[in-house]
DNA sequence: CGACTAATTGAGTCGCTTCAATAAGCGTGG
DNA sequence: CCACGCTTATTGAAGCGACTCAATTAGTCG
């Protein structure tokens, strides 16, 4: 009730942080793992980070050094990667607005994460993370969840990369693609028939475990049946959903 | 200090429990997640469960089906696996004794769970392990933490799924078992050199993408070429470590 | 010991990769 | 707005690694 004050007494600092969080204007507050928390509680988490805005191909984690961050994705889409010591590179997950970046309660990040597209994330140092999650279960418990559907999605995809063929892999991607940018979209739609590629050709084949040579034969393919338009390098139109579904083979 | 006393007053039954609870015979009490609760809490837990035997090849979920049970595993080595429609089988993770099985605040079970020797698990039905882990925040800290390694292994195991030539995918898979079956079996070793293979020739090719031919070709020119010895079916002894870790090439 | 199953080995094929050349996008500057 | 040059994608031809199919051998259990 008297928001020009600003001292830094308990109630006036709550009456500020609920008048003027950045948390009240983010667009994923109510899908990230936030949203377990009370608003009073997401602004004292707000506080810990800062948001940042991540141009496409800048990477935030490398592979194997100190993770001391982790993050809520606000917009935009990044990759996590791995890689042979000779420099294969395998794409081990595709992260989308909402999705939460990092190992908490771990020492070492196992993936790099980069960005795709020109992203902006959330950014907190990973010690006031744990401690702020040793101390809201609700949020644990979020995250839990979180944690537990990505380990499905990978295994998913571990029937993918080990028995699929080129051609089923590239349909489940295009499908998998349409799906997350349709929820991660904030509309209603359960998928999308038309979209830009957030991964360049090279990087589908990351994602696949196949060549870029392979992966630009299967669109091409693809595009000859009539199953999909290529309007560019970039866009991609499906014309016939219920084909690339049988395509998929699962 | 009545413990022939059998009313069910607090005192009498926490006295029951804590002098006759299966829970304090556990071989796994202190590394499963039940680790994370004080004893009592861990025989409150355990009275919803009850230890079963799983004899070599029989399945305890089915993939797709509801899933109503969560356990832990007491004794043996289980595989989680997905199929296409039309048969082709991917072993998506191999359970050892203290690890977690079953997918806690979920419907559906996404991938099968067979046992691949015979095995012992604590199982517990998922609906009262929901309820107790809710009010039980050290419980849902631990389940992340597991949840988190999992995922950390399943995208490794996504790099040599995509990436790797048969010959890095067999010497992978022999070290992370060597390494794996180490660790379960309470022994201070981190590696093993000579150990019985719970999985055989087809399961092995299940678990890194290829066929059984395949496999038996790997094994062979690894034994060939004096980098491990297969005294029987089952068993192997790793002679060069060094030079199965280089094959592994990562 | 004998019968059955699992594993190994061989020969030939296929699908994806590799290497190389061409074409299409796309941003830039005239 | 179009031409230019660079990057990214596509297409082609040849090679190779893993797969398939088939035959043989080795374990294992009654």
């Amino acid at each position: 009730m008297v928001p020009e004050l600003s001292s830094s007494s308990p109630a006036s600092r709550d009456q500020r942080a609920s008048a003027t969080h950045h948390c009240d204007a983010c667009v994923v507050r109510n899908r990230a793992i936030c949203a377990a928390l009370e608003p009073e509680d997401r602004h004292a988490l707000g506080r810990e980070g800062r948001i940042q805005t991540v141009p496409r191909g800048r990477t935030l984690v490398w592979e194997g050094e100190d993770a001391m961050l982790v993050a809520n994705v606000i917009e935009g889409v990044l990759k996590l990667s791995t890689s042979t010591s000779d420099g294969r590179e395998q794409i081990v997950g595709v992260v989308y607005p909402s999705d939460f970046i990092g190992r908490p309660f771990g020492e070492r990040s196992q993936h790099s994460v980069t960005a795709l597209v020109d992203s902006r994330v959330c950014l907190l140092p990973r010690a006031a993370f744990d401690r702020f999650a040793h101390e809201h279960p609700e949020l644990e418990h979020r995250l839990l969840n979180r944690a537990l559907d990505e380990l499905d999605r990978a295994r998913r995809w571990m029937l993918l990369l080990g028995r699929k063929s080129a051609t089923e892999r590239v349909a489940s991607f295009l499908l998998e693609l349409s799906h997350r940018l349709a929820e991660s979209g904030c509309a209603g739609d359960v998928a999308l028939d038309s979209f830009e590629l957030p991964l360049d050709r090279q990087q589908i084949a990351d994602v696949l475990g196949l060549t870029i040579e392979t992966v630009s034969r299967q669109m091409s393919s693809l595009r000859a049946a009539g199953v999909i338009e290529l309007p560019g390098r970039r866009s991609l139109h499906i014309l016939d959903r219920a084909r690339l579904t049988a395509l998929a083979g699962d």
